[in-house]
DNA sequence: CGGTTGTATTATGCATACAAACGGAGTTTC
DNA sequence: GAAACTCCGTTTGTATGCATAATACAACCG
């Protein structure tokens, strides 16, 4: 399982010609997004240019890079450093996930097909297998699937960019605070109901459970 | 009114020192903003250098960063072009906009001061002003302000930022296409109900009609 | 005459070199 | 003794150089 990175859609044509800075970005990202490089540390572009095998350059793109999508803060002539993980923050980005999600819900609800919609059950059965069994890194990568499922069934590639740039940190936070099982229970209970709205296509209850 | 780069709220601190890149990234993104670089023209690192007074290195950074707002896109090996314009595009960030300012109604329907409403309200009727006298770019400028003025009461900075990085799509294709008289008048009366939903604090209603 | 291939030019991608700014240690001064 | 200043090492910011891939054009072949 090669890491799959969060990859803003980039689905570069024939792909062969992986530009250097290309890579550095996923990498960055996945650093950053998996907590190897912890919020507020500082990022020496000579000593991550040597980590990952590459020169400043095309890491220093990289970094503007991700600084747009959020993920790190550039301070003037005093470097680059990941971006700061407060939960003040996470309360904004939950806001716009959640009306982003609603959205992508109301769209689902009428462009989905019934193969996709069969698909989206499914992922959500293996997700309540992980949860049954406590395996909670699986129950992610599933619950993940079926949000960005869901994103692809509501046909807007703009929406699902945006989406995937919030979540990335939401991601990052996942790996700093664990949910107690009462809240991941409930949240379970939500996806089904969810599950229950996307199948009946009623697109206002949707809307509401997501958000 | 200087200019108003549509600046992505970076606030830097001091402000002092402008960094190269910082500023070749404001002077690059107004240019398409506003139309200069036309949607598809490539992007000549060697000319465009010269002309914003640079080397590569910075405008390669700049383009770099306005790639990940999806102003540009990057053809590797064979440079960046400024993003396509196209209706379908423009749809989709339509349709996400107005799921994000339907948002921002909402919570500045619960946030928003006396103060802040009364300021929507004189910068309101400017743009009512203007539009009577069918003076387009200042009605616009003003619609402009309100919108941020909402977002700013909504008090979600994420959204904010959000927003602002979609809006520059918009505010390209203002250049474009002009809109008609009819729709012009249907949106103003649109305006006006939201206004007054907002005066209300219906959120609900207020939502409905951002949407 | 159309199509293909080979070559020259140009632009991009990356690395490196140079300049300027920051940070800290040590010293000086009040 | 504390504050400030200076100097130096380190790091960032910018410019330039070099290698390679892409484009254009022309000559060649079918």
């Amino acid at each position: 399982m090669p890491a799959a990175t969060t990859s803003t859609a980039h689905v570069t044509s024939l792909a062969e010609h992986r530009l250097l800075h290309e890579t550095v970005i996923s990498q960055l990202r996945d650093l950053i997004v998996q907590g190897e490089l912890a919020p507020e540390s500082k990022l020496n572009e000579r000593v991550l240019a040597e980590k990952l095998g590459t020169s400043r350059t095309p890491l220093r793109e990289a970094i503007k890079f991700l600084a747009s999508e959020g993920l790190v803060e550039l301070l003037p002539h005093r470097g680059a450093v990941v971006a700061p993980l407060k939960p003040e923050k996470m309360k904004e980005v939950f806001v716009v996930l959640g009306a982003l999600e609603a959205l992508a819900g109301d769209l689902a609800c009428r462009n989905a097909t019934e193969a996709d919609i069969a698909e989206i059950r499914a992922l959500h059965y293996h997700m309540l297998a992980h949860h049954a069994r406590g395996e909670l890194a699986p129950y992610f990568r599933y619950n993940q699937q079926i949000h960005i499922k869901l994103m692809e069934c509501a046909g807007n590639a703009t929406l699902a960019q945006v989406y995937g740039g919030l979540n990335a940190h939401v991601k990052r936070a996942r790996y700093l605070a664990n949910l107690s099982r009462e809240r991941w229970d409930k949240a379970v209970k939500e996806h089904e109901d969810m599950l229950d709205a996307l199948v009946k296509r009623d697109g206002a209850r949707l809307q509401t459970l997501l958000r």
